[in-house]
DNA sequence: CAACTTTACGACTTACGTAAACATG
DNA sequence: CATGTTTACGTAAGTCGTAAAGTTG
């Protein structure tokens, strides 16, 4: 039982084609193919097939793959115990966050460098749809994502999750509109409203549809974008209203647009860090989260609705 | 982080020399020592250090080597599953007992063909004091083992130990001797007589020194020896009485030797079956084990003392 | 000097890439 | 015919054993 065969497996399990291991490890799928093959002939049973012109895991394979995921955290400790025992962090830390995530927990997050000294953080953005986040986890060490409804897509999926924090999520309004007289907005309110909304399947999606279902009449989405800053630039320009968050949007004053929290529904998103258990063994990618749950816990501080 | 870099720290952990290392893995010392010194290459510190002639673990090195066991285990349990997918047993299996386990279990055990199919069981007796066990597990896969004190010298030491069966005992006593007459002996009943006893740190010596406690007069022990056949025929002879286990002394009938449990204190000894965690994990080990609880159910079965 | 470890060096094994052939929608 | 997988083959890296040299009680 190699253990990098193990791995191999592993991968394949996730990304689905020799071709996309290949590229992943920095092979060619040539080796790729080579070890799957010596693999098998040890083990004495196929673990892959053809199918289409692609190839799949066996039920073998997919059986031995799952336990490649323990085998590759226990390995992964082993190397946080090294490196908690000489102080060091090995290397880089990929981060994934959404957009606004990234514009509330990185600020802070770099700040603390004492955290970071040595560490190697290499971040970037993506803006998906809730399901996509999972996916991000096979090239990133942490991904931080977030989702409105329960439970979230990635349960039952073999990854780690820290929860970060939840942030209510409000009407946005042009300064001008009449509901901003109003300390707070119910769906009863903002009936016949023309909304900016996001793409299908992006988080505040399905709120907005539920916000419709409340008032007895459905909403109509005149625009659907992902970036807030556009949304906001629309509401306050008096092109519709829109749901955005509390926090990501107290941080840029003079906008134009106020917030007003919406009764008769729970309405918040909860932001969770992801990982593949094994990367979250990692002495530095703890170090990472550690940075990340504590600016978390920051922002949520002094706020409690 | 390489894994068989891991499992050779680990064998040095256990073992203590690069020679005994070298012999267990089938290698020369040559080799084991050119994989430490590029395994202290890769990792940047020093894993061991010259003591005397041979060489003994950093701190460093022994806290690498606990992270090793770990994944030692997550591989083993990777090849269990692979195992268990193909419904078949992988190889041989070592088993070690002790003299009397194996008098009681083995034919027991030997008996479940269905259960063995498939696997190599080597078996392999040994007389060993308490604490000399664990040491056992080394080289074998399972040890049963035996311990009349709590708690056993085995704990704290990251094996994995499952009970078997406590096995009343009892003195033994030639079949013409005045308290044969009696159905219980208490340690005042036996104050002044000669012993048979086994050498010191033997499981049961212990117990005969409370005996004597108890009665409140040093117990007088004539001979020290291992094997209980001996013991029974000096006993039966005249020689002296001895503390005998039950089941065991059961099964030889006509030995001119009778037993009487002993009131006043609570005498049993505990089998126990030792492993390194990974071997337990093996397939074909949990097949022997299943084996061995159940053969030792067999013989409990019906006695309630 | 005996027990143990380490170094130098050559033989063997093995994983990989290149390049070409092979499948399949 | 484009996409993805497999095979043939030469190369580079790494592990092991032999043999000899260090170390230490």
């Amino acid at each position: 039982m190699d253990v990098s065969h193990l791995s191999l497996l592993r991968e394949l399990a996730e990304r689905g084609s020799i071709t996309a291991v290949a590229e992943a490890t920095h092979r060619t799928p040539s080796a790729v193919s080579q070890q799957l093959k010596t693999m098998q002939r040890e083990l004495g049973a196929p673990l892959v097939e053809r199918h289409g012109r692609g190839v799949r895991l066996t039920s073998a394979g997919n059986t031995l793959a799952a336990a490649a995921v323990d085998v590759a955290t226990a390995l992964s400790t082993a190397q946080a115990v090294w490196d908690e025992f000489r102080g060091s962090n090995s290397g880089t830390v990929d981060l994934v966050l959404f957009p606004s995530a990234g514009q509330l927990l990185l600020p802070r997050l770099l700040a603390k460098e004492d955290l970071l000294s040595g560490i190697e953080l290499r971040c970037d953005d993506r803006d998906v749809r809730t399901e996509a986040f999972a996916a991000l986890t096979a090239d990133a060490d942490i991904v931080v994502a977030h989702h409105v409804f329960e439970p979230p897509p990635w349960t039952g999926s073999r990854l780690t999750a820290v929860p970060l924090l939840r942030e209510p999520l409000d009407i946005a309004l042009p300064e001008d509109h009449p509901l901003a007289a109003k300390t707070t907005c119910s769906p009863r309110d903002v009936r016949g409203e023309r909304w900016i909304g996001v793409p299908e399947g992006f988080p505040f999606d399905h709120l907005v549809k539920q916000i419709g279902d409340l008032a007895g009449q459905p909403v109509t989405v005149v625009q659907r974008l992902r970036d807030n800053r556009i949304i906001e630039a629309l509401v306050a320009a008096g092109h519709g209203i829109s749901v955005l968050p509390r926090y990501a949007q107290a941080a840029t004053p003079g906008s134009g647009v106020v917030l007003r929290p919406i009764t008769g529904l729970k309405a918040g998103r909860r932001m969770v860090a992801l990982m593949r258990p094994d990367r979250a063994e990692r002495r530095a990618v703890r170090q990472v989260l550690r940075g990340l749950t504590e600016a978390a816990a920051e922002i949520t501080a002094g706020d409690s609705s």
